[in-house]
DNA sequence: AGTTCAAAAATTATCTATAATTTTGTGGCG
DNA sequence: CGCCACAAAATTATAGATAATTTTTGAACT
C-alpha cells in the first residue's frame, strides 16, 4: 500500500526509511550511510541521497553538510511544538471545512472511532485516529494545508510509537465524540476548541511520569 | 548575503533558483530541465536534482515522476491558503513569544516598521516586512515552527513581487504600529487578532480589482 | 599516563559516462 | 480526422573515479 510501483526509486526509499523511524526502528541520532543504504537496497548513492532531502524536509531526518544524516532527535519541547503546530492548523482546517461536511462523513468518521475502540495495538489505534482527522479535516480543499498537517502527524506518530503511553484509548476517544456532535449540532467553533485541546493534550500528558530520554549513540 | 560559502553545492543552487522564482524571473508553470540547469552552473545532474527536492520542499516547484519539475503556478486559492496557514501558524509563535518579548526587542521591530516606511521599492519594504514579523516572533524558540512561517513568507513574497499591488505601505504599517502598541501594553490576545487579520488580509486585498492569470504555457 | 599532533581511513560530495525507461513529437495509414 | 508505429528527447538510475572533509588511529612528547 505505502509503495506505489510507478513512484520513483528516490521516493520508496524515503518511505521505507520513514517507515523505520516513525515505527522507532532506526533510533533517533543514529546516522545514515548513504553507500550502506544503497548497498542495502541494491540502489546507487544518487536516489539514496534524494530520498535523504524527502526525509529532511519532512523532519524525520536531520542533515549536516560533509558529515551526512542523522534520524532526528525529540526532546519534550519538540513534541510540545508539533503538538502546538497541530492544534492551530488543524483548527484552521476544521474551519474552512465544516460548512462542506456531509452527514455521510460524519458517519465515516463515527466509524472511524468506533474502530479506534476496538484496536487492540499501538499500530492499529493510529490508523484509526489518522483516519478520523482526515476525514473531517479533507473537506477543507487546501493541499498545502493538509499536507502540512499530515507530516506533523507523522512527527506524532513517532512519539506515539515510542512506546510510553498504555492509555491510548479513553480520553482521545471521548473528545472524537464530543467533535461529532458538536459538528451534527452545527457548532463549529466548540469543535474547533475541543479538537484544539485533544491535539495539545497529545504532546503533554506522557512526560508526567516517564521521561523520554534521548539516544545516546552518536 | 544569500549564498554562504560553507553550503553544499546543491543547496547552494537551490537558494538561486529560488530567489529568481520568487523574483518571478521564471513564470509559472515554466518546466525546469535538470540538464539545462546543470549545464548554466557548471554542474552535474545530480546537485541539481537535490535542489530540485529543497525547492519542491518549499512549494516553489511541482515535481511530477518522469516528468521533470515545473515553477509551481499559484491560484487565488492558493494565495489565500497561504495566507491562513500564515496567520494560524504567526499567531501560535506570537502568543509563545509574547512572555519573552524585551522592551528592546520592540524598539527594534519599531526600527524596521519605520525602515518600511521609507522603502521606495518593493523588495526593501518586503525586506523590512520580514525583518518586522521575525523580530517579534523568533523567541518563541520553536524552530519547526519559525521554519514552517518562513516558508510561508516566501511564498508571500512570490505574490508580493508578481507585480499587482501599488499600494503597499500605508494599511500594513497602520497594522505594524496597533500590533507593538498592544504588545507595549501586555494586550497580547489584542496583538494576535490584529496580527491575525493583517496576515490575512495580504492574501484577500488584490483581487478586487485586478486578476492574477496563472501562465498559459503548458 | 594523558594530551596533542599528524597520518590514515572512512565518508561525503561531486563529476563523467552510459543504460534503461518514459514521455513526447512526427509521420503515415486506414 | 483519428489512430498506430517509430524516432527523438528527457528523466531516472547505475557505475566508477576523484576531490575534499571528517573521523579515527597511532605515535611522539610532556
Amino acid at each position: 500500500m505505502t509503495t506505489a510501483k510507478d513512484d520513483t526509486l528516490a521516493v520508496r526509499i524515503s518511505k521505507i526509511l520513514a517507515e523505520r523511524i516513525i515505527a522507532g526502528a532506526i533510533a533517533p541520532g543514529v546516522r545514515l550511510g548513504q553507500d550502506h543504504i544503497a548497498e542495502e537496497f541494491g540502489a546507487s548513492h544518487v536516489p539514496v541521497r534524494e530520498a535523504f532531502r524527502r526525509l529532511e524536509a519532512q523532519g524525520l531526518v536531520v542533515s549536516e553538510p560533509r558529515r551526512g544524516v542523522r534520524v532526528a532527535g525529540f526532546t519534550v519541547e519538540e513534541v510540545r511544538e508539533v503538538a502546538e503546530m497541530r492544534a492551530a492548523l488543524e483548527v484552521l482546517a476544521l474551519r474552512q471545512a465544516a460548512p462542506h461536511l456531509t452527514k455521510a462523513l460524519l458517519d465515516q468518521a463515527e466509524e472511524a472511532t468506533r474502530a479506534g475502540d476496538k484496536a487492540t495495538d499501538v499500530q492499529a489505534w493510529e490508523l484509526a485516529n489518522r483516519h478520523f482527522h482526515r476525514l473531517i479535516l479533507t473537506p477543507c480543499a487546501m493541499p498545502r494545508l493538509l499536507k502540512a498537517i499530515d507530516d506533523l502527524h507523522t512527527a506524532s506518530a513517532r512519539f506515539l510509537f515510542s512506546g510510553w503511553r498504555a492509555e491510548w484509548e479513553a480520553p482521545t476517544d471521548r473528545d472524537h465524540r464530543a467533535i461529532l456532535t458538536a459538528l451534527r449540532a452545527g457548532q463549529v467553533e466548540t469543535a474547533a476548541q475541543v479538537l484544539a485541546r485533544h491535539v495539545q493534550a497529545i504532546g503533554q500528558k506522557p512526560w508526567q511520569t516517564s521521561r523520554l530520554k534521548p539516544a545516546a549513540r552518536g
